[in-house]
DNA sequence: CAGGATGGAGCAACCGTTTGCCGTCACCGG
DNA sequence: CCGGTGACGGCAAACGGTTGCTCCATCCTG
């Protein structure tokens, strides 16, 4: 299955072979059917490493990610596997379980593999120490960003899905607002928070900073959260949820305490994770970081980088908002979500 | 970053560095010391693909998942990687979505890469058709088994969940049993069922195969199977849910019914899948699959068959109950659970 | 008819590493 | 003093594929 059969059967000498089957070099046309004909006969495949050995490149890349391939890497994973496989790269996986140790360790073996290239990405609560700014290869960070603020990273828009989740809950002329969300030393968490804010803000409703009720990212958060808020604010009117999790609970408490969604509040969660938005009752709407497509974009930035147009800083792939039972206008439900 | 650079640099021949750096030959300690001296300066880390072209290995698996990375295909490639990182080999993750097209794709791909063996995992409805008999390199299913029975393949211990699931929900002396699971069509359902109704004859409970009802993995089906099953079953002690999916419909549906879990009917979910048992209220006891487990042996087994001693047939992982409060005994809760 | 241009195919070097074999040097024993 | 032996290290081939250069033959043109 080496290319030394196909020209032996094609009756010509490597090199030649090697041309024909990669459309180098001047050859006959005739020369060149004979050999992919041969090729075609045994089922000849390339050897990548060969081939990397000399070019030296491997179309390969690193994708090292911190959080054990949870819900958030694995759509980033997904979208750089599209964009990378359409540019015939593979992809080595690489989960560091957040321990230092392991991210060493799977770092050396990429390098002494010689990707072409890293990502890196894994939720986090605040940028991470750069990798490593001269590894001989280019790095992109999709997700999560280096302390290197120039070093390129490719990051949701939480500012902007709290601005949508604000504008979307005040659309049915709700004013009396609401946030739950995870723990406040989330850089996520209080960029979520002030797009809510500002827009609150901007529309003239009364909402501030302080009204944020931070706490974890766990559904028993949402239920005792529900109840404090309903405490201190009885007629609040909408609830933006800062994890479908969050969400979940927040729903199932308003339920029990008789309170109607969306007729009497509505809700928003945020990651539009689907087993949670879809067995809420009513389903929840949610804003949709879109990862797939941070993952699309980072590669995309990796190779162009590897073709030596590196580029650097942040880039901000905005959110979306998938609108579900939970947060029909209290007129007339507007229908079906839009996405 | 060549070993040519590390020679130089020691004074010896690119020969002699290869061999102070692997322990081959005979030399001298003073020069090993002095080679392996001039590698850490230089930072060197041997070409794999060098190292893989002359060995005619690449110390690469391919593993092809095809059910988009979710969430059974993650504990297994987690498991996989455990055991093969071990053995300083790398994984190269691919994922089908299901789709033949993509999965030949990468199937040529992992090939032309030369990997040293092929883990295919995902869950599947029914055994799927072989990958291939005479690809070159063997081949170990994970979680899924090939139409080839003896082609070697791992596999959770579904029936054993649902024997040990009767088992437990049992011991309290309950004995009006409930069961509600997934589309009949599932392999796995269908097992589940088999060992729940056995263990329960053997106990001399009354719970026939027919008793069992068949639905879909969702929550939706788990409130709308629950309902069915108090119209049918009022008195009804315990339920065996198929999923934990379909357990937190079931668990919220007999809240909202008035009934108490566990005290008035106890309720046993599978897969143990984190968001959701620790969500439900109480949080759901469930059945544990123990994923990464079947993933470090498929991975043993493909190891083991690189070395030449391949194996062949099912291999049954065994499954894990973990007990949380939605299965406390009637009389006495029994505390925390055991895992 | 002779010389140059051109098309077509082969040769060999190279990528980075490993390893079997051989040369060399020093030391030891006869 | 000479031959043998063992310790050390270098040489070169090999892995599979790519590609610049060379070489040969043919054809065309002056």
């Amino acid at each position: 299955m080496t290319i030394r059969e196909v020209a032996a059967l094609a009756g010509v000498s490597i090199g030649t072979a090697s041309k024909a089957l990669n459309g180098q070099g001047k050859l006959r046309a005739e020369t060149r059917e004979r050999v992919a004909q041969a090729a075609r006969e045994l089922g000849f495949a390339p050897n990548v490493l060969a081939r990397g050995l000399l070019a030296g490149r491997t179309y390969t890349v690193g994708l090292i990610t911190t959080d054990s391939f949870g819900r958030f890497s694995i759509p980033v994973m997904l979208g750089a596997e599209d964009a990378l496989g359409a540019g015939q790269m593979s992809v080595f996986m690489c989960d560091t379980r957040d321990d230092p140790v392991r991210e060493r360790l799977y770092l050396d073996m990429l390098l002494s593999r010689r990707v072409d290239g890293l990502i890196v990405t894994g939720r986090r609560i605040e940028p991470r120490p750069s990798i490593g700014r001269s590894l001989g290869v280019p790095v992109v960070y999709a997700m999560t960003q280096s302390l290197d603020t120039d070093e390129p990273a490719i990051l949701p828009d939480d500012q902007g899905g709290g601005e949508m989740a604000a504008r979307h809950l005040m659309e049915g002329g709700r004013t009396r607002l609401g946030h739950i969300t995870g723990p406040e030393r989330f850089l996520a968490a209080r960029r979520r928070a002030g797009g809510f804010c500002a827009t609150a803000a901007a529309a003239g409703v009364r909402f501030s900073p302080s009204d944020v009720l931070y706490g974890e990212w766990s559904e028993r958060w949402g239920r005792e959260g529900a109840r404090i808020l309903l405490a201190s604010n009885p007629r609040v009117q909408a609830i933006f949820c800062g994890s479908d999790q969050i969400g979940r609970g927040v729903s199932d408490t308003l339920r029990q305490l008789g309170y109607r969604v969306p007729d009497d509040i509505a809700l928003v969660g945020f990651d539009n994770w689907d087993p949670m938005v879809a067995g809420a009752e009513p389903p929840l709407s949610s804003i949709d970081m879109c990862l797939v497509d941070v993952g699309r974009t980072a590669a995309e930035h990796l190779l162009s980088a590897i073709g030596g147009h590196p580029t650097s800083g942040s880039h901000i792939v905005p959110c979306r908002l998938v609108v579900r039972g939970s947060s029909g206008s209290p007129a007339a439900d507007p229908g079906p979500g839009t996405a």
